[in-house]
DNA sequence: CGGGTTTCAGTGATAAAGTCACACAGGCAG
DNA sequence: CTGCCTGTGTGACTTTATCACTGAAACCCG
């Protein structure tokens, strides 16, 4: 089940018993895992798929502040755990995702037990407080064509060249308006950029505006 | 030396080692910690005073990202140390600070050792993943004049009512332009709500625009 | 198939915020 | 007193957000 898992890393009796500790399940896109306001029940480690991350401002809309893929623990939700809050982000699955819920007390096991697994851990809390600094001044700082045309680019270089995906969740990505997303989109067809049409946006040669990092 | 310590919870043999191997050190205000692009020489534990983490972006503009006070890690180094990466921010101290530095090695044998020492470290980062994802929100979809009143607010709460502050760290405070700081400013001097002089802005009488959380 | 409903997208008007360029004022040093 | 540096004020303009619509595309269903 564990494939490329963080629990390799276990010696083969914690391993063991980690393994018959867990139950892993797989979720369709568009589950939510856990919203806004409801406690933690334990900790959700991804084995496969792609879950995004999201919060909702009182306005109303909302931002996407990470993804977890592959061998990633919700270190939010650690932090629930640890005091107890309730979450203040939703997960939904993106792509069809399995999942395993580690116990409070299993993951006080592991992580009295293995090094390597406090290790795995610790750096999973780095990237998720890199992921959300860089967002910070990313919202702060950067203007709104160039952050929508560096999230097409990155698609982009995933191979995806047709990507079906409305304006609507192209603002929840870059935490904007779907207006805004709108009219910045239409500019980029207008330089040919890329192609739109319903729920669909396909690039065309998207041409770099700065370094994309 | 250290009264209200995470160090406090550790068993005495391990709380004899760890204070024999730091060394608290005294930092006067306007000292810079670390900055952008240094790598990190081990966690600072900050024991008294108060610090500022703030990170600048391309365009040369500044955003205060989070305090740290007493009692607090530096989790933000914890990330560097693991991966080994160049800090992504700057610290520098606000209220002149105690701090002492933990090696690596002290780290991973308190990680190992004391599992009251591990809640404190994921507690800490828990909290420190909460205040990013807030400023996230405030960033991306509170309006500038509502923030800037809240700041203002939150410290008239703490009984200080005449700020020594530039409009220009008032900015960096929220991540915006010192002329759009200015230029609020003297719409609340307009209302009254506050009375303005050179690096000093007096608060009499501040209005709630909405709930401050 | 036609008609009604829902979801998406486009757009004008206006307000808020960011950017650029520069004027000017207060305080300090020589 | 005279510069000089730092901090503040402001006009002009651009970009982004918000509000209030319109119309188009897909979807459902009798």
């Amino acid at each position: 089940m564990a494939r490329h898992s963080i629990l390799d890393t276990l010696n083969d009796s914690l391993r063991k018993d980690t393994l018959e500790g867990l139950q892993a399940m797989r979720f369709p896109p568009g589950q939510v895992l856990f919203s806004a306001g409801e406690h933690c029940r334990g900790l959700p480690l991804v084995l496969d798929g792609s879950i995004k991350v999201q919060m909702t401002g009182a306005s109303g809309h909302s931002i996407v502040l990470y993804r977890m893929g592959a061998d990633d623990i919700c270190t939010l939700s650690i932090g629930c755990l640890m005091t107890g809050r309730g979450y203040r982000a939703e997960a939904i699955v993106e792509e069809e995702a399995e999942a395993a819920i580690i116990p409070r007390g299993l993951f006080d096991r592991l992580m009295d037990q293995s090094a390597e697994f406090r290790l795995g851990i610790m750096e999973s809390y780095g990237r998720r407080l890199d992921d959300l600094m860089l967002l910070v001044e990313e919202v702060a700082f950067h203007r709104m064509d160039e952050r929508l045309a560096e999230w097409l680019q990155a698609r982009a270089a995933d191979g995806q060249s047709v990507l079906n995906i409305t304006h609507q969740e192209l603002a929840v990505e870059l935490g904007t308006a779907r207006e805004v997303v709108s009219r910045l989109l239409k500019e980029l067809e207008r330089r040919g950029q890329v192609r739109l049409a319903r729920g669909r946006v396909e690039l065309t040669g998207l041409r770099k505006t700065a370094s994309p990092a």
